[in-house]
RNA sequence: GCGAGCGUAGCUCAAUCGGUUAGAGCGCCGGACUGUGACUCCGGAGGUUGUGGGUUCGAGACCCAUCGCUCGCCCCA
């Protein structure tokens, strides 16, 4: 009977080599199209104070009120795992006081989110984001700087198939008068809708925009809009954004149904969503402004505005459209015998000092055996140092693509594979 | 939290109505080829059929429980 094996905690996945140059595509791309934009990299902890997320994203919400990864430590206080990025960023600027820095601080972030929920298809327990902040800027230039971060990014992966879908949820102004407009509009029809959806009706009757009930959703369709009831404020606010959408030739949706399920927006809101293959989870980013944010949580009054992507979701899209490419070394050092070997060593070393990748044989065995390792590997070329190439001076050099081999001396070794690197920049 | 589907080798799958020793392809290891990969051929390892119980002369298959995975609902990225 073999040992119980300890499996990875559900909704934990590893990320196993095979899928590593997708993931290091996934977060290069992240990081260059950050920096085009002027967003500096954070790094903030993995575990808050409990009270951080109740406060800044909302007791109420679904994420904070029952999917988190929540514990006391040894002296009692409460600790969550974070299920997002933005409040942790924010509780940094205002400890900090980063608004004495300097007010606009442009922050990306990277890294794992936590949340007890059931898993499927782009749905983990552990999912990585990629998020950015823009803290102390209200003019509408802001949220399109930022849209077009987010639609680069995902236009220089190649995903097509995503609409952008925008809307404004208004100001202190606004929120109001619209919730009691919605309430008017819901209310008649109270007797026919669910148990929660009549709870939702009382605590946060924009829910059930986003209701997936058919019932709901014909109610919705002529439930009045958040956008008429915008502050002229508001108003001028998301008209300049599409302006600003429309002068960048950036297609988008105006979608008032959008709610994000977080507490914090204000004003702009937008989600890019895959037409398919992401099955129910099909929302692949979301954001949008939080101006009281900051405020709340200790600081002066600072407009912001962030989003966040699901990695995963995206990974899922782009394996769809093709594996991405495991390089092969440049060159693979065969060894026979233990004298020859510490010269393959040496010569491997002295390649590397040149930049390639060198394979070497380190578990002894037959040249055929070692060769078909260096074709498994991908390898560029490939040359075997045994003891008449030590006592000769002389390698063959075998080009695996083409079967070519030829002679040269084991000195021009590190030379030739490393002009062959650079001549293609060590793409194959 | 709720609902549904699925668990057979490392992977993808097969196994007649419940029938005797659970197979194949790929992959892996070795050999043909003791100093040259791919193609080919030969051989080998690898399974408590997720787990526990039940029905039966007999269970991979049927029943119950349990665990896991997947998908959907809710919600979200």
């Amino acid at each position: 009977m073999a040992t119980p094996r300890i499996a990875a905690v559900k909704g934990m996945n590893d990320l196993l080599p095979e899928q590593a140059p997708l993931w290091q595509k996934l977060e290069g791309t992240a990081r260059r199209i950050a920096a085009l934009y002027g967003f500096e990299e954070v790094r903030t902890p993995l575990v808050e104070s409990t009270s951080l997320f109740v406060r800044g994203i909302g007791g109420e919400t679904d994420v904070v009120g029952k999917e988190m990864y929540t514990f006391d430590d040894r002296g009692g206080e409460s600790l969550s795992l974070r299920p997002e990025g933005t409040a942790g960023a924010v509780r940094a600027y205002v400890e900090h006081s980063r608004h004495a820095v300097d007010p606009i601080q442009k922050w990306f972030y990277l890294g794992p989110m936590f949340r007890h929920e059931a898993p499927q298809k782009g749905r983990y327990r552990q999912f990585f984001q990629f998020g950015a902040e823009l803290f102390g800027v209200a003019e509408p230039r802001a949220d399109v700087d930022l849209i077009a971060l987010v639609v680069r990014f995902v236009r220089e992966l190649g995903v097509s198939g995503l609409v952008l879908h925008l809307s404004s949820l208004g100001d202190e102004e606004s929120r109001p008068a619209y919730r009691e407009a919605l309430v008017r509009h819901f209310s008649p029809h109270a007797a026919r809708l669910s148990e929660t959806d009549r709870r939702r009706l009382e605590k946060n009757p924009l829910r059930l925009l986003d209701s997936k009930d058919e019932t709901v959703k014909a109610l919705a369709e002529g439930a009045p809009s958040t956008l008429d009831y915008l502050s002229p404020a508001s108003r001028a606010h998301f008209d300049e954004v599409l302006r600003g959408l429309d002068a960048l030739g950036i297609d988008y949706e105006v979608d008032p149904k959008i709610v994000r399920g977080l507490d914090y927006y204000t004003r702009t809101t937008f989600e890019l969503v895959a037409t398919s293959g992401l099955g129910a989870q099909s929302t692949l980013a979301g954001g949008g402004r939080y101006d009281r944010m900051v405020e709340e949580l200790g600081g002066p009054a600072t407009p912001a505005i962030g989003f966040s992507m699901g990695l995963e979701r995206l990974a899922l899209l782009l394996e769809a459209s093709g594996p991405a490419l495991r390089r092969g070394p440049d060159l693979f050092l065969g060894v026979l015998g233990d004298e020859p070997g510490r010269t393959a060593q040496r010569v491997a070393e002295r390649c590397r000092d040149r930049g390639c990748t060198v394979e070497l044989t380190l578990k002894s065995g037959g040249v055929a055996k070692q060769m078909k390792r260096a074709d498994r590997l991908g390898a560029r070329f490939s040359a075997i140092i045994g003891d008449g190439e030590r006592a000769s001076g002389r390698v063959k050099l075998k080009t695996l693509a083409t079967g070519e081999e030829r002679e040269i001396a084991l000195a021009d070794l590190v030379e030739v594979v490393g002009a062959a690197r650079e001549t293609d920049g060590g793409q194959r």
